[in-house]
DNA sequence: TACGTTGTACAGTTTTTTCTGTACGTACTT
DNA sequence: AAGTACGTACAGAAAAAACTGTACAACGTA
């Protein structure tokens, strides 16, 4: 029938249109330090009207379920997408969750309150060790280099300070007090 | 003489307490999307009493002069790292940008506000290409897709203007007066 | 209990990224 | 003009990351 071929190509253009904003997605999620592949793969979710299991993911992306097992879990332990449960169905059902403001600012949080976790400790343990072979040395010198070390190394300091107070904001939801959501329209 | 051997070993803890911050540094810099030894690169000359060399930054990390090349050029591209000019000498000298807040916010800034352009163009011509599929076909179904579509894009619209919003804050300044800088003590 | 389904651990392969050495252009020096 | 020093383009090597197939454990079903 003509129509039913007409329906496939509309349906062929409505893949083509969602594959335009997947692609772009996939191409800038390494700022959420989310490989582009895992990428598409939230992509496809997304759109999915359904909640999808591995396999129809698998089949969708053309890859294999293993990359979809791996890739999901990445999502879901960031708390882009969840596990959903639907009554009947033995197989992981998965969706993504909706609120962007939640789980892309939830990744972010995490990812750069840890860095900065990480980077102050390894200040605090540097000075000290600096502070040490300060009282040790007889070495003018390298008294005078320990010295400038430090100031470097208050200044790091002073700036993951601050960048700490700044994911606060947004840990805390503050944000939204200064930058509002918008609402779709 | 015993003193020069206690020297040098003194030197040796100075370049493992700095060690220490670099190793750290480059672990994380992954989120400003710059690779682990970049990162080292960047911690090295940030060290240094002067600016360096390629040479230098070659013998310091024991890698190809090649690569200091490209890595710095990388760190230059987004201003984390600056070309000096020293009387008398011929080669290239470098230092990091002693900012870091001008420095990281800048490299922040660039690549989140090139991905939300970037994703915002994308959803339109998306949703262009959803509207002109509603208006040509005959399936009912496929409208409801497209329906549902528009819903999830116009979301996502929503969360990237709320984006660039936020960017707009840190590529004015004004989270300054929001989150103050603080000072080194 | 035997059998089929589903998800994932793991080892090996493929792909991508990073790094190096060579070669060469440019610019300074003599 | 010839010689030397310097930075980088480029091609290939090495390393890292991503992907796949196989095998198996867990669980449900008959």
């Amino acid at each position: 029938m003509d129509n039913n071929v007409q329906e496939l190509q509309d349906y062929e253009k409505l893949k083509k249109a969602r594959d335009r904003f997947v692609s772009e997605v996939a191409k800038n999620i390494h700022l959420y330090d989310i490989s582009h592949s895992v990428g598409r793969l939230y992509g496809t979710v997304f759109f999915s009207e359904d909640a999808m299991t591995l396999d129809e993911m698998s089949d969708e992306l053309g890859m294999s379920k293993t990359s979809m097992s791996t890739g999901i879990r990445s999502l879901v332990e960031v708390n882009m997408v969840e596990r959903v449960w639907e009554k009947g169905i033995r197989k992981d059902l998965y969706k993504t969750e909706d609120d962007w403001y939640k789980s892309f600012s939830n990744v972010f949080i995490n990812r750069w309150r840890n860095a900065t976790e990480q980077n102050t400790i390894a200040i605090q343990e540097t000075k000290e060790m600096l502070h040490e072979l300060n009282d040790t040395t007889g070495s003018d010198h390298l008294k005078q280099l320990i010295k400038s070390d430090l100031t470097k190394l208050k200044q790091a300091e002073a700036y993951y300070t601050w960048l700490d107070d700044v994911i606060s904001l947004f840990e805390t939801g503050e944000i939204f007090d200064i930058v509002p959501k918008r609402e779709p329209n």
